[in-house]
DNA sequence: ATAGGGTTAG
């Protein structure tokens, strides 16, 4: 296990408040913070870079030779269009990515303009350099309103939002292009109510500021808000015409994209290849083609659109068709290809346009990693990780992604470690990717710290992560949080509600998980057929039967969903636990599938309830015939056979599982202390507490003969043989490790153990009582339910 | 000559 490696618990707490004034901050205030980052950067720069780049001089790399502009050497006037000459070839330079030689030209130039320093502040925020813009920005001897606004779209693309909120109220002249600048800030960053009030808020509008509010909308996926705007004035620019179409494109609104481009005044060759990618995402490969053939100009867009919607549909050959017939190709189109060639399971070819590419990019080498690891060659996707030249946020998820899917959780949480110590940004994939594996792994500590990251990356309202956070708290054992992450997600889908729903069912509160389907309901959303599993299966623990027939029978009607196994095994669990094992048999009978084993599992879990050894064996021959290597089905065979004192029959079934080979799988239980994993076999001496929790456990014995319990394995010990009864006589590893968490977690937390089978019947009896008599709240997860144990009561009310 | 809005791949 991981956990011992992140110590440090992470901050949950927010950023701090920024503050906001509509720039009405006095002078002095200003020049004082502008003085005191002046001198660290000063400081700063002496440190690491000696300020090549602006104490002018040559920088030490060689340039290419500068265009024909010949600087005015020995000019003593130097005249505006000069001037202005001189600009427009820094800007050309930096365009090029040349900013060296702009740099040369800057340090040459005889007489400065506003202009010539603006260029070069945008130069260096064109080419990704944040901090020499910045340093520039400091240092100009005066700013005009460009200046400011430069730096503000600055601080905006480098994803610096809360710098450029500073800067916008440390300005004391803005004008429209300032304002749209910070809307397109709030709308980027996903605020969107504030970008509302933002454009609210505009002294002056222009259509760059509509189309930002569009823009907003759009962006965060509220297509009928950016719909009614969009309606609710004419004369919107081409721009704006494109900004909604990408958004039903995005949306998949095939149909509605279609209308809105037929009504279009004006198109361009945007319009065309946003429509035609929208059929061809759409399965609609026919009418993309039409409209390729139909699109005035093809660019490089328009055949990568059409490519990928081949690629899309799993026509892996007529994308290639596509591929040869490409008048010119960027590595947009190669990706496309060999994400093709991967999602068709040709790696080999894959491999082979990859090696192939000419301008390999990091989503190549993402593509190729994502594809080696879908493709369980981990072995690949690891070689290719490692000798990738830059990697990004999603080399790492996909990495991430790729132990995890091959089971190997602890190097994928070992992976998300190091990405976090490599200091890149962290991305809502690899987020929700580490969140899955620590559900899948039950890292509760862990998961805590990544939620404490996300708070901070503030991805935790989103719809993705939020589910993944919300099942990472399911799973983990805990309800609470799950709860308070939910309403925290901003904007809830199907999965967030399901996994609440299924979270407060698997946790044996049925209650709740039906007042959530309810307000599902009322907040408009459609249940699905994982919906009703959870609905299905709160009934049974909470024992409405007649709700739970009710719901069964009109989900059809209601909503459309035909009942899969998966919801007849829920009713037979609960008319199982309603002891109406005829009605069970019956409906089983009714399926218009075939019973698989987990169905065939409920029907033998509930006669082992209700003691019907004979419905139990027929259960367990099914389910032998379906899965011969399940051993859980032997046990639960075999104990019900003891509950009815055949133990003849016990010893059969274990001459069974030897003839058979199955082996039954050695139960563990566990608890998550600082990090660290406790964990616990039967009988186990290892643990260095090992006398402590034994000397511990008999003293609760003591304590619960007063409360009436009696052992079960004292009652049945004359019928069992020896090799059983020194089994039974140890304490099961549930036993030793809830003893163990009483211990030592600090009274008033709950007590979290994992078990990796299902939990032993006179255990779960003991720890009814164990949680009555030490007042603590216990919460055991076994391999498919929660039990949370409290004042001598079980979630589960007994069934499981 | 410098600043604000839209489309395609992973």
């Amino acid at each position: 296990m991981a956990h011992h490696l992140i110590h440090r618990r992470a901050t949950t707490s927010r950023q701090s408040v920024e503050f906001e004034n509509n720039g009405l901050i006095p002078m002095v205030r200003d020049f004082k913070m502008r003085f005191r980052r002046l001198h660290s950067i000063c400081s700063r720069s002496l440190l690491n870079e000696p300020a090549s780049h602006l104490r002018a001089e040559l920088p030490r790399r060689k340039s290419p030779k500068l265009p024909s502009c010949k600087p005015p050497a020995k000019a003593e006037k130097v005249s505006s269009s000069d001037i202005v000459q001189w600009n427009r070839t820094i800007t050309q330079h930096m365009r090029q990515g040349e900013c060296d030689s702009a740099l040369r030209l800057f340090n040459s130039m005889p007489a400065k303009s506003y202009v010539s320093w603006n260029a070069m502040i945008s130069g260096y925020l064109l080419n990704g350099r944040l901090d020499i813009a910045q340093q520039l920005f400091d240092e100009m001897p005066q700013r005009d309103l460009v200046s400011w606004n430069i730096m503000l779209s600055g601080y905006i693309k480098s994803k610096n939002f809360g710098a450029a909120k500073m800067l916008f109220n440390q300005m004391l002249v803005k004008d429209v292009v300032s304002w749209n600048a910070l809307l397109s800030g709030y709308a980027q960053n996903g605020y969107i109510a504030d970008a509302k009030r933002i454009f609210d808020m505009m002294p002056v509008k222009n259509e760059i500021s509509w189309n930002g509010l569009l823009a907003t909308y759009v962006q965060n996926g509220r297509i009928e808000e950016a719909r009614k705007l969009f309606e609710s004035k004419d004369n919107w620019p081409l721009v704006s015409w494109n900004c909604l179409l990408g958004g039903y494109l995005k949306k998949h609104l095939l149909a509605e994209a279609r209308v809105l481009f037929d009504r279009m005044p004006v198109k361009d060759q945007v319009s065309w290849n946003t429509i035609i990618s929208c059929h061809a995402q759409n399965d609609n490969l026919e009418e993309a083609r039409k409209l390729f053939d139909e699109s005035p100009i093809r660019d490089v867009f328009t055949w990568t659109s059409m490519l990928s919607g081949y690629v899309q549909n799993g026509m892996v050959d007529e994308a290639r068709r596509i591929f040869d017939e490409m008048p010119e190709k960027n590595e947009v189109s190669w990706n496309a290809m060999i994400a093709g060639y991967v999602q068709s399971k040709r790696m080999d070819l894959a491999r082979e346009f990859f090696e192939a590419m000419p301008c390999k990019n990091v989503s190549s080498w993402n593509t190729m990693i994502t594809g080696y690891a879908q493709n369980g060659d981990i072995v690949s996707a690891r070689s290719l990780f490692h000798c990738m030249p830059c990697r990004d946020c999603i080399s790492w998820a996909a990495i991430i992604a790729g132990y995890a899917q091959s089971g190997n959780s602890e190097e994928a949480l070992r992976m998300f470690v190091e990405m976090k110590r490599d200091g890149g940004r962290i991305n809502r994939s690899a987020f929700t990717c580490a969140l899955s594996t620590c559900a899948d792994t039950a890292a509760f500590e862990l998961g805590k710290q990544i939620h404490g990251l996300l708070v901070k990356a503030g991805y935790h309202t989103g719809c993705y992560v939020g589910n993944a956070l919300l099942a990472m708290y399911c799973k983990c054992g805990s309800i609470d949080e799950p709860y308070d992450v939910f309403e925290e997600i901003e904007e809830k889908d199907v999965v967030s509600w399901n996994t609440m729903i299924v979270g407060y069912a698997r946790h044996g509160f049925g209650k709740q998980a039906l007042q959530l389907f309810k307000s599902m309901k009322e907040a408009g959303f459609k249940p699905d057929d994982v919906t009703m599993v959870g609905v299905l299966s709160a009934c049974g623990h909470t024992g409405l039967i007649d709700k739970g027939m009710e719901y069964f029978y009109s989900m059809g009607r209601d909503y459309g969903i035909t009942a899969n196994p998966k919801h007849y095994t829920c009713m037979i669990d609960l008319l199982g636990r309603a002891g109406r094992l005829n009605d069970a048999q019956n409906l089983m009978k009714d399926m218009p599938c075939e019973p698989d084993a987990a169905t065939w599992g409920a029907l033998l879990g509930a006669s082992r309830i209700h003691g019907n050894t004979e419905l139990g064996e027929k259960a367990a021959e099914m389910i032998f015939s379906l899965e011969p290597w399940n051993a859980g089905m032997y046990v639960l065979l075999s104990n019900l056979y003891a509950a009815s004192g055949r133990w003849r029959d016990v010893s059969k079934m274990r001459l069974k599982m030897r003839d058979t080979g199955v082996r039954k799988m050695p139960g563990y239980s566990w608890v998550e202390l600082q990090n660290q994993i406790h964990l616990f076999s039967v009988g186990d001496t290892m643990h260095p507490d090992s006398k402590r929790i034994y000397a511990f456990l008999e003293e609760l014995e003591l304590l619960m003969k007063q409360e009436g319990y009696v052992s079960a394995t004292k009652l049945v010990l004359h019928d069992v043989d020896e090799e059983e009864k020194a089994h039974m006589l140890k304490y099961h590893s549930e036993k030793l490790a809830v003893a163990f968490a009483i211990l030592n977690v600090p009274s008033g937390r709950p007590i979290r153990v994992m078990k990796n089978l299902r939990v032993c019947g006179d255990c779960h009896t003991a720890i009814k009582i164990i949680s009555k008599i030490v007042g603590r709240l216990i919460i055991i997860r076994d391999n498919n339910r929660f039990h949370h144990f409290s004042g001598g009561v079980c979630t589960c009310g007994d069934y499981w």
